[in-house]
DNA sequence: CGAAGCATTGAAGTGCGTCAACAATCGTGG
DNA sequence: CCACGATTGTTGACGCACTTCAATGCTTCG
């Protein structure tokens, strides 16, 4: 069942049959993964990569000092740790923020394929600069964007990236991070993060509750974040 | 001469006579760049990437209400727009911040050498997901790190970086930003920026002036930055 | 030599952090 | 099914890091 991530990547490029069944044949096994487990450690030898077909990850980084910063959010069809395929060894942990499935793809199968097939090489490379440009964006928001404003993007943003892969349905998705977790994503506190979301709600553009997360008002939410999808790379390409 | 560049990758990765080859043919074009030039503008459709091989280049990205947030620098020896190739087009402009010299590669020439050596095309995969790694560390400086420890930081790396292709000597290195771009980096004010910066200079860490950067108390710099340069990824390594 | 950009300083304001307490919810075992 | 401890969410009071606004001197360069 890696459709999803097929569906990802169709969205932003044509496959043919054998890229395609390429695809398929690099998964070596699907494993469920539980909440809250460190996936993937900073610094250790990697061999694998990890494709989500449901639940959601998370790369994070920790200061010596103790505070964590969440560097990019993984759902469904998003390989989590591709980039480790050259790294070999991560600057980052990923973890689960959620129960999971995923396809474990053996970084040999990867080196196989891309080899084969130089188009793949080129999408895979692709994906991963698309990653990079959502982490820009998110530097964007941590640079310049308000509280209230960085929150709304990240809505927007998981909005969007969650549609692409049918995880939304009208103005409802899944949202299951704690509000800890959402935190260490925008740079801020537990309680500031907590009297943002209340000023959101206030305004009647979203709702959060039970992991799920409602837009109410649209146009006023993607208003507040300066929020264009430009950098999700969304139309179809040549690669 | 793109021998940086070739010495930056060597610094990560042995290269063949044959690779190194295929690297300086691929170059079409050696130009140079004055300050402030916008050299790519976010969107526009890109046919070459371009090879700094002096002076330093910006990654930029603007919110529709004006501020601007720098993304990353670019020094010598870096492709700054390599991941061009595969989105195509950009979410960030690319300006040069100093005079430069640039060599620039056509993307059907990147095309050609990535599928005759296969193991180029991991190379320079891996230089992305390093500019990434890059990208990652900013965002968590941005989100975790006071301003003084975010610019403490920002020097210990540049630093690193121009050390590793031979623009660092003893304790000083080129540093061509003016206090606003430097405070574009760091997500602050002009004024904050200016204070910080007298704040390490009255801290007796470093000295600053003439576009040049002196590292005065390199334990001092580093401790308060918690720098940790495993994220540039300085050890050679197979691909 | 004048204009424009750059660096610096001061005073005052505010967005977000910190600390501390408590309520609500969840998961687990008895 | 209830008891419980632990995690998560919420609120208030207060403080501070950084911003804003405004002015001034200093470079740089045409």
């Amino acid at each position: 069942m890696i459709s999803v991530h097929l569906k990802k990547l169709r969205k932003r490029v044509a496959l043919s049959a054998e890229e395609e069944q390429a695809i398929r044949d690099s998964v070596s096994e699907i494993r469920k993964v539980e909440s809250d487990e460190v996936v993937v450690r900073a610094g250790e030898r990697m061999h694998v990569s990890t494709m989500l077909l449901s639940g959601w990850m998370a790369r994070a980084k920790d200061l010596p000092s103790g505070e964590r910063q969440v560097t990019q959010l993984h759902i469904a069809g998003d390989f989590a740790d591709l980039h480790s395929f050259t790294l070999k060894c991560l600057d980052h942990d990923v973890m689960s923020m959620s129960d999971c499935r995923i396809a474990v793809v053996p970084h040999d199968r990867i080196r196989t394929i891309t080899e084969k097939f130089p188009r793949l090489a080129r999408v895979y490379w692709f994906m991963t600069n698309m990653d990079a440009a959502i982490q820009r964006e998110w530097a964007l928001s941590l640079g310049q964007r308000s509280a209230i404003s960085r929150m709304a993007h990240l809505f927007c943003e998981i909005y969007v990236r969650l549609d692409v892969v049918g995880h939304a349905s009208g103005d409802r998705c899944e949202f299951p991070l704690t509000q800890r977790e959402l935190s260490e994503c925008l740079g801020l506190t537990v309680v500031h993060a907590n009297r943002t979301i209340q000023e959101l709600r206030r305004r009647g553009l979203i709702e959060l509750e039970n992991r799920s997360l409602t837009i109410r008002d649209r146009a006023g939410l993607t208003a507040l974040a300066q929020f264009d999808d430009s950098y999700l790379y969304l139309d179809r390409r040549e690669v």
